[in-house]
DNA sequence: CAATAAAATGAATTTAGATTCACTTTATAG
DNA sequence: CTATAAAGTGAATCTAAATTCATTTTATTG
């Protein structure tokens, strides 16, 4: 015996990992995926092309890696407003917590947009469409919750809260994805206006009655 | 001076055109987006790949041409059913014609579901993604000009049209998308009370009156 | 240092289609 | 029938990346 793996060689390998994660996040954050390929990645992390399958099957896992690092936090952030931590907020009313998420999505969106535009609509190879699916789900299921609560609270209308969430979800996407596609700069100003139309929007489809 | 083109010739490379059109579209209509190639396009038509290239520039401009014959047809059917010849119909409320253009748009879907998705979400190459911005865009206009008639007749609440028609949209689009991917087989009656939801969520939100 | 194993390398290979093009066939007109 | 032009053919070529793998480097232990 001469070889064991010690805590330091594997402290090294998940450092490596982070080092290719890293690397490959920043380029969809920056340029989306189709500018992700294990030649841009390599470069960027300052490896090889052959050590990037040391750590990943292949292309595909890659992406798919890349978009839940990327999906999960935003759906998280999204979720913290939406379902705040009780201990520390006064209780807010549904109507209140739709609002807070709804602009938290869009800001996010507007702030990040190559992000988005990758997360919600940019097309990826076929084996990560299910994740895309799995991403949007995960934040109509956030506002199902919501929706259901407010239902039962008498704050809105009754309604099929999962079909009402799938909506909203569609409707946030379709009318920021419009938006950023179509003007490079989105002002202050107008992206805010364009928020609080979506905002009053959703309200008005829950039957938001506050 | 020894040959011109004839009527009869143009005829032929019309009617070949149509062939590698029908084909082609066929080939989305059955499979998407993911299956049309050259070759299957050829074998389809009876034709040499060679002879694609007679007929289109390159693959995305029959990408793009499938495309459009395909999204024009649904567009217009909608349209139709939102601004119907007012020679023919009595006039109906703005309501009324919101609730069948959602209908036909969600029964269209429902009906050719692979069409559906190809339109509507499935990835194709960056070149197209244009196309399904206009289509969208398209259908938009369409609610868009509803919307703002319904507002001036005081059917509708007072708000942004061009936010609203885009947000429902995407909300008819991501409801669809996301059933059709459910199930393999949505039954009628199910499928009714999705729509039925889906038009509910768009009055609402729109903020009819009547 | 020697033996072992894992990690890293990057040039060479593979792959899945699109695309080309020299050649053949079909159509037209004198 | 001949000349001309367009349409059709499909095997061969190209292409852009992903993927492989023989070789080299780095770590660990006795």
């Amino acid at each position: 015996m001469a070889y064991r793996p010690t805590e330091k060689t594997e402290a090294k390998k998940r450092a490596q990992l982070k080092k290719l994660s890293d690397a490959a996040f920043a380029i969809v954050c920056e340029q989306g995926f189709s500018q992700l390929t294990i030649a841009s990645v390599a470069e960027r992390a300052e490896v090889a092309t052959g050590t990037i399958y040391k750590y990943f099957q292949d292309k595909s896992e890659l992406c798919t890696h890349v978009f839940r690092r990327g999906s999960g936090r935003e759906v998280e952030v999204v979720r913290q407003t939406a379902f705040p931590d009780p201990d520390v907020s006064t209780q807010e009313s549904c109507k209140e917590r739709l609002c807070r998420a709804i602009q938290s999505f869009s800001e996010r969106a507007i702030a990040g947009r190559t992000l988005a535009y990758a997360l919600l609509a940019e097309p990826i190879d076929t084996q990560v469409e299910n994740e895309r699916l799995l991403y949007r789900r995960a934040y109509a299921e956030v506002f199902e919750g919501l929706i259901q609560e407010g239902i039962s609270k008498k704050e809105f209308i009754d309604q099929d809260a999962r079909v009402a969430a799938t909506a909203i979800v569609g409707a946030l996407s379709e009318t920021l994805v419009n938006s950023l596609e179509q003007s490079k700069e989105l002002n202050t100003e107008t992206a805010q206006e364009l928020v609080q139309s979506i905002v009053q929007f959703s309200l008005r489809a829950v039957g938001s009655k506050a």
